[in-house]
This record gives structure tokens, sequence and C-alpha cells, in this order.
DNA sequence: CATTATGTTCTGGA
DNA sequence: TTCCAGAACATAAT
């Protein structure tokens, strides 16, 4: 998805929206991105239209954010977990038509009219405004649930602390590395449960800030560089979110001078010292960096 | 046609 | 048994 950044740019727009509307309908194409958790289990072909009768009427009260979760807390005690994967989208229209909020990934573009034919979900709001999930790729999941179900349902993904609200504890971090002696820095970098919200982009922009070359195992870090990596991790994301975050918005001097630094700049001259940026393949992901300034050995 | 894509989960082999 | 790389998920853009 969208990582924590533009989650979190998203969660801001729609908690301007959201909270004191009430959801006058909903619809879904694509059961398979529906759930229902700690809620009495209907047969596949009942999902979408229980999950309906459970939403309509409901007040939303808060919109709140879990490093890639959005979390939208409903009136009755009910929470509903938006995860947009890779490729999920919101739209939120108002009732003169104009938009009011966007954020997620790609497909489709900004003047695209919605629905779209990849639009599989849509929530109608008390006032006419129009909420429209959109995932070319169907990744995305809703779950519905109780409030008290939201710390069980996050603790079955792992997901460790938030990489924005909370500061990151470099013994904490130090202790997770050793139990993966292998693995490459980049790759235990992407578990939610080492900090919940990195993903590809700003791992990349993470490593690169701190010199660490993405190969590098966990375990052999040192521990003025685990600790440079627990700084650079909420100064990284927070400024991402200042920026606007991402590349596919934010005009060209901004993508010059801001983040990525280093993330699709494959050839492009290193910031810090003009060496090439390189490309290579790490758990199956693009992985960018500085040969110069991250070298394999410390 | 081949490659790539901001995420997560499952499988199978070491 | 633990750990990790790769495949799978489904589709569009280049």
């Amino acid at each position: 998805m969208p990582e924590l950044p533009e989650v979190e740019l998203l969660r801001r727009q729609l908690e301007r929206i959201l909270p004191g509307r009430v959801i006058a309908d909903f619809e879904c194409r694509k059961p398979k991105l529906c759930r229902l958790r700690g809620i009495e289990a209907a047969g596949p072909g009942e999902l979408v239209s229980r999950m309906r009768d459970l939403l309509v009427g409901r007040r939303v009260e808060s919109v709140d954010r879990r490093g890639k979760f959005l979390l939208w807390g409903l009136t009755g005690g009910l929470v509903l977990a938006v995860h947009l994967k890779l490729a999920g989208q919101i739209v939120v229209v108002g009732p003169d038509g104009r938009e009011l909020a966007r954020g997620g990934h790609w497909a489709p573009r900004p003047g695209v009219p919605l629905p779209h034919r990849a639009t599989h979900i849509t929530f109608r709001l008390d006032d006419g405004s129009v909420v429209y999930l959109t995932d070319i790729r169907q990744f995305a999941r809703l779950t519905l649930m109780p409030a008290g179900e939201v710390g069980p349902f996050l603790r079955e993904f792992g997901l460790g602390p938030d990489g924005l609200r909370e500061p990151v504890d470099a013994e904490r971090l130090e202790q997770v590395f050793r139990r993966r002696p292998k693995a490459p820095i980049k790759a235990v970098l992407l578990d939610q449960a080492v900090v919940a919200g990195l993903g590809n982009i700003y791992a990349d922009e993470v490593l690169f800030a701190t010199g660490i070359h993405p190969l590098r195992p966990a375990a052999g870090l040192t521990r003025p560089e685990v600790e440079a990596l627990a700084a650079a991790i909420p100064e990284i994301l927070s400024r991402a979110v200042a920026e606007g975050a991402g590349p596919v918005v934010g005009d060209r001097a901004a993508r010059d001078n801001g983040l990525p630094e280093v993330h699709g700049r494959e050839g492009e001259p290193c910031r810090r010292c003009g060496t090439p940026i390189r490309r290579l393949r790490v758990g199956g992901r693009s992985t960018y960096f500085c040969p110069t300034c991250q070298p394999l050995s410390p």
C-alpha cells in the first residue's frame, strides 16, 4: 500500500469528513474483500448483506490508524479496519460532486470518473457524500469487528509499535534483529512486527539515511547503527508526512529535493556523494541504495 | 512478450 | 524445528 505516511495523510483527510456522518448505505461487489471478526458467522453468501445490516445506520465517531490499518470507530462499539494493501484507493466525493479526499495507490488516476470498474465498495453517507474504495488488484481488506476485538486482531498481524506515534526503542530493535541471524536488514525492516508502517520505499530511505547496506545481516549491525536506525525511522516517516508523501503525489520540485532520496532512483547520482544509485532485489522487492554511502562491510 | 508495481501470507526446502 | 526465499494473490502500465 501506501505506506504509513500516505495512510496517515489519508487518515487526516477522512478525520475532517467522516466523524459525525451516518452510513446510509453500503455496497460491495467483491465479497472476498470483506471480513467479520468476533461477530456471528454468516454463510459466505450472506457476508455482504450481514455487513451492510451492521454498517447502515451507524455514525462514524473516529478515524484512527495503526501501522497501515485505518480504523473507523462506529457507534454501537464496532470498528471497521481498512487495509489498502498494494493498490487500494479511497476517494470521497461530496454531495455537490466535488472531491473531498483521496488517498492510496494508483488506479484510477485523478480525473477518471468514479465508480471505476475496479470500485468494489461504496459507502453512501447521510449528507449525500460517497466514499469509494477502488482496488485494481483486489488485495484490500475490510474487517468489521467489535471494539474489543481490535487488540487481538492487530496482535494476530504481529504489529509492532507504530513508526510515527511511538519512539522506536533501540533496545527492542536489537532484540528483534538478533532473532534473525541471516536475514538481510532490508527484509527485516519490512516485517510489521519490527516497526508497524514501514514499507518498501521507506525501508530504503531509512537505510540510506543511516548508511547501512540493505543486504547486511540484521544481527550483524553494531549498536550505534541500531541506534541510528531507531532515530531515523520516526524522523523519515514524519518528514514524509510533512512533505505530503509519495512519488505519485507531489510536483517535480518536491521530488527533486524531498523524499524519496534513493528509492526509484536507479542510475541517478547519490545526493550525498554523486555515485550512481544501484538497484537489487531483496525479499522479492526492488531495493535501491548508494554503494558508496552504504558499504557492505561496516 | 517480459518486467514491474507503496503488501501480506503461505509453502517448501535448507 | 527454525528460518528464509520465492510463489501466490490479480491487474495494469511500461
